[in-house]
RNA sequence: GGGGGCUUAACUCAGCGGUAGAGUGCUAUCCUCACACGAUAGAAGUCGCAGGUUCAAAUCCUGCAGUCCCCA
């Protein structure tokens, strides 16, 4: 006998070890299979895994399980991100505990840190993704400076260097004070911040007066060159040409008027610092002013700020406050709130820093990504990114490539020492191609992470290469990923793929929601509100966690996460193990010689099922199960069965849910499709039909044989919908279930016929459903105890046939609602003493001698026939409205009708039982 | 300043023109021979506010409020 609770932990060991040795997710790039590919993408290497990649990598992990269930040749890559700024910024920190220093350990050697690192990261991460159950092809992993991604990124910077597109410029980027590092735009964050804005006044060399300009940023006017007017400003005819006199250096500074400047804001004059400000910057080179650097790059002031020289940025700041302050030049401060860009990864300021940079020329690439996305060549789900992506990309901005790092992607360019040509190539020179000398030396910088990030769907398959991998595999499928990267990532990669593969990189962008903690407050290991994923696994089991995850987040929509919420998947999972349980506790002999049983012998089996004759007909829906057991078990059942109406109402629903759940992964609704087969399984294989099976089982015989088969094959089904995201549990159950037949996660479902929706039983077995619960709510209302059974009347309005048409749910209901004699007719007479309920043509009466409280009773039935009254109300008001008759559909108007009807029938009935009552 | 998401039962969220739903929680009864991680029954919502379109609006449109997020 099976446990009584499902223990998941061995359980997921177990089958994570199982397919790993079966090498059951190594892909076949020879399959004839249609193909399959998702890349995963590449978590850092720098920590362990959160909710919110279970939620993106079981997505993943849903589509690709799926995908291989239903007959696909799928490749799920995986791979890992080198992550430069990250990686160097963890492995110094570690150094530092250790006393060591990066520069002290020189180059070669804190690479050696960084591989050290790695190494352990990475096997931390595999085993996350391993307890997770990710299909992930493990022997195509990737790691993003592996030889062959380095080849492929030199190519290409290679290729973009020829083309003209990457070129090396000195010019005012994002400078990181604390990382020492160039960044690009995407990796500033703006922060709101409370600042203040300072009145300077700069006399007139002349002597004839003063202009007063506003600054957030006084220690950076050691540095202006200029100060700035709009044309339009009443004042720029007579200051033009005039020149000013910065104050704190005594340097002669000229008045120059220009576009940019805002002559609403503040006194509308803007001293130009072009070596700090990016937008000064741009006046600056309009004018051909020089740049003066005053802060050096580490963000201190430099020898050029004078008596300012060393001090930090924050504190010359004040000193020159206090500077001004004295010389009786500082004229007013003003609270002012404004936005400043921040490191996304440390934090730290940003300064704007003069330097030499490579970048790269995105408007050329950007175009025909722009188009594939305009054409509908690549999708995304949902649908509103689509907007985010292109608004970014119309005004896309040259990337900064290059880091001023030791972890990474070395940039492939050398310098002649002699000559000074500069030699971009994918194999390091030995010569200068120019003067032929050998004193060369390649850049020092390494490039940005996502430029090998970018190359992500074809670089593992072996680009440049033209290997059978990128054949059958590119383009690839989907991209699941958070929203936070499309700049950095998504959209990269659809540039790159277009311009080097000549292809899109996938046809579909699947953009996962974030996952918060219970406030709604992003999880940050600051905070420290991030639940390990392993820890809940562990408590709760692989199959819980990751069925909650799909079941709670509708897509795109951030999802509020707390731990209890696996309850929901905890809960499921010990209800699927218990039907298991309980289908396979059933000792059935499927090939038992055909003896008559007693239910199948002389008169109408009391289920209403007809004896099949032995071995089942073809054509008959007792054929129709034997095959379909045959499909998914590998054998048909060699005894004869009879299946009644429970089993082909079971069947139906089973292939209704089984299609209700393609359609919805198919979607993209993984919440949609793990409702649609949870419901199914719960409310209606499990609360309705198990429990009507075991009278079937009780039977024997060749009813019995017809109730394993149907329950055995609808469990074997639902199995395999429950796979893609309970894979471990489905995979424990089918190796009992269906011994011999191979491993769940290597299955080809057959799917469910077309041929077991049966909508027409679906009406009556409603109705059975509801005489059901009418007489549980009765025996519910006069307390009568759960284990005693009562006597029951149904009486059917007369010449419609409901009776004969009930009969078949005879003992049924006997079964569920605990009835001792069970009375059947048409115009039944109520009896004495009864509680009484009505359906539409249907009385229920549950005689209760002596138990029944008239008054009680009359108050119960009051309310009853108020709330019937008032929905029939409503309806009969609509159906009293001329314009709703006239103008809409006619089925909506008949359907409106048949409610009215059977409303009224319902409600005079309840009406002659309260009038019954006195 | 521009754009977007969200607002439905106590909580978390589905539904997105035609009868207001689920899970959890709550109330009552029950350890009924698969499951107390369970069973049965029940209570619980002017679907953020105000207009508009429509025979019909949680659902479509407009405005407003609250809230969160992007971009500048």
């Amino acid at each position: 006998m099976l446990e009584k609770v499902f223990n998941p932990n061995d359980v997921d060991k177990k089958w994570s070890s199982a397919w790993r040795e079966a090498r059951a997710f190594v892909a076949d790039a020879g399959s004839a299979a249609p193909a399959y590919t998702i890349v995963l993408p590449p978590p850092n290497i720098t920590g362990s895994l959160t909710v919110g990649h279970a939620l993106g990598t079981t997505v993943q992990d849903v589509l690709c399980r799926w995908k291989r269930l239903t007959g696909h040749n799928v490749l799920w890559l995986a791979g890992m991100d080198h992550a430069g700024i990250a990686t160097q910024k963890v492995v110094e920190r570690s150094l530092t505990e250790r006393g060591m220093t990066k520069d002290g350990l020189g180059r070669e050697k804190f690479l050696e840190e960084c591989w050290k690192w790695k190494e352990k990261y990475h096997d931390h991460i595999v085993r996350q993704l391993d307890r997770l159950g990710a299909s992930l092809d493990w022997s195509r992993e990737t790691f993003t400076l592996d030889p062959g991604v380095s080849r492929a990124v030199r190519e290409v910077f290679v290729r973009l260097y020829e083309r003209g597109l990457v070129y090396r410029d000195r010019y005012i980027v994002n400078w990181c004070p604390a990382c020492l590092t160039a960044l690009s735009d995407e990796e500033v964050e703006m922060r709101e911040t409370r600042g203040k804005l300072y009145y300077v006044a700069y006399p007139f060399e002349d002597g004839s007066g003063e202009v007063v300009v506003g600054t957030t940023r006084p220690e950076t006017m050691l540095g202006d060159v200029a100060v700035a007017m709009s044309p339009a400003d009443p004042r720029a005819a007579s200051f033009a040409g005039k020149r000013l006199v910065l104050p704190l250096t005594g340097r002669a500074i000229p008045i120059v008027l220009d576009e940019a400047v805002d002559p609403e804001f503040g006194t509308g004059c803007l001293k130009v610092t072009p070596a700090h400000d990016a937008t000064d910057f741009a006046i600056g080179l309009r004018h051909k002013l020089d740049p003066v650097v005053v802060i050096d790059r580490e963000g201190r002031m430099n020898e050029l700020a004078g008596r300012f020289a060393g001090l930090d940025r924050k504190k010359a700041r004040a000193e020159v406050l206090a500077a001004l302050e004295a010389e009786g030049l500082l004229r007013k401060v003003e609270e002012y709130g404004h936005s400043i860009g921040h490191h996304d990864r440390c934090g730290t300021a940003i300064e704007p820093y003069i330097s030499r940079q490579w970048f790269l020329r995105m408007k050329p690439l950007a175009e025909p990504a722009i188009d594939a996305v305009r054409r509908g060549d690549v999708v995304f789900t949902p649908e509103r990114w689509r907007n985010i992506y292109l608004s970014w990309m119309e005004g896309i901005r040259d990337w900064c490539i290059s880091r001023q790092l030791w972890w990474g992607h070395r940039i492939p360019v050398w310098y002649c020492a002699d000559c000074g040509e500069t030699i971009a190539a994918v194999e390091t020179p030995a010569r200068c191609p120019k003067c032929g000398a050998s004193k060369l030396a390649q850049d020092e910088d390494v490039l940005d992470t996502w430029f090998s990030s970018w190359l992500w769907t074809f670089s593992p398959m072996g680009w440049p290469e033209r290997t059978k991998d990128l054949e059958t595999f590119h383009p690839t499928d989907v991209l699941v990923t958070g929203g936070d990267i499309i700049f950095f990532w998504v959209a990269r990669m659809i540039m790159a793929s277009l311009e080097f593969m000549k292809e899109k990189p996938f046809s579909t962008v699947y953009i996962t929601g974030i996952v918060r903690d219970a406030k709604g407050r992003k999880m940050s290991k600051s905070l420290g509100n991030s639940p390990d994923p392993i820890n809940i696994m562990d408590r709760c089991g692989a199959d819980a966690f990751r069925f909650s995850l799909m079941m709670l987040s509708p897509p795109g929509q951030d999802m509020l996460f707390e731990e209890s919420k696996v309850d929901v998947g905890r809960h499921f999972a010990n209800k699927v193990w218990n039907a298991a349980r309980l289908v396979l506790g059933q000792e059935i002999d499927l090939d038992a010689a055909d003896a008559p049983s007693p239910g199948s012998a002389g008169a109408a089996p009391a289920s209403g099922s007809i004896p099949a004759p032995a071995p089942a007909a073809v054509g008959s829906i007792e054929g129709e199960a034997a095959a379909y057991y045959a499909s998914l078990f590998g054998r048909a059942p060699g005894g004869g069965l009879a299946l009644g109406w429970e089993e082909r109402w079971i069947l139906g629903r089973l292939e209704r849910a089984a299609r209700e759940f393609e359609a919805a992964i198919a979607a993209y609704r993984f919440d949609e499709a793990a409702r649609s087969v949870y419901d199914f399984f719960w409310h209606e294989y499990c609360d309705w039909y198990l429990e009507l099976s075991k009278a079937a089982f009780r039977e024997g015989g060749a009813r019995a044989r017809g109730a394993a088969v149907a329950a055995r094959c609808v469990l074997g089904a639902a199995l395999s919908l429950l796979e893609p995201m309970m894979p471990f549990i489905t995979e424990e159950i089918w190796s009992l279930l269906a011994p011999g037949r191979g491993m769940l996660a290597a299955f080809r479902f057959p799917g469910v016929p077309e041929r077991f929706a049966d909508a027409g039983l679906a009406e009556e077995v409603q109705s059975f459903k509801e005489i059901v619960a009418t007489i549980r709510n009765l025996r519910q209302s006069f307390n009568i105890p759960p284990g005693a059974a009562v006597p029951a009347v149904i009486s059917c309005e007369r010449g419609r046939g409901f009776d004969r048409r009930l009969e078949r749910f005879r003992e049924p209901i006997r079964l569920l609602a605990k009835t001792s004699e069970l009375e059947i007719g048409e115009g039944l007479a109520k009896p004495p003493g009864s509680a009484a309920a009505g359906l539409a043509g249907i009385d229920v009466y549950v005689p209760l001698a002596g138990l029944v409280d008239i008054e009680v009773e009359k108050a119960r039935i009051s309310r009853e026939l108020e709330k019937i009254s008032r929905e029939r109300d409503k309806v009969a008001a609509r159906l009293g409205d001329a314009r709703f008759v006239e103008k809409a559909p006619p089925a909506v108007v008949a359907e409106e009708r048949r409610r009215f009807d059977d409303m009224s029938d319902r409600r005079a009935r309840i009406a002659r039982i309260l009038e019954d009552l006195g």
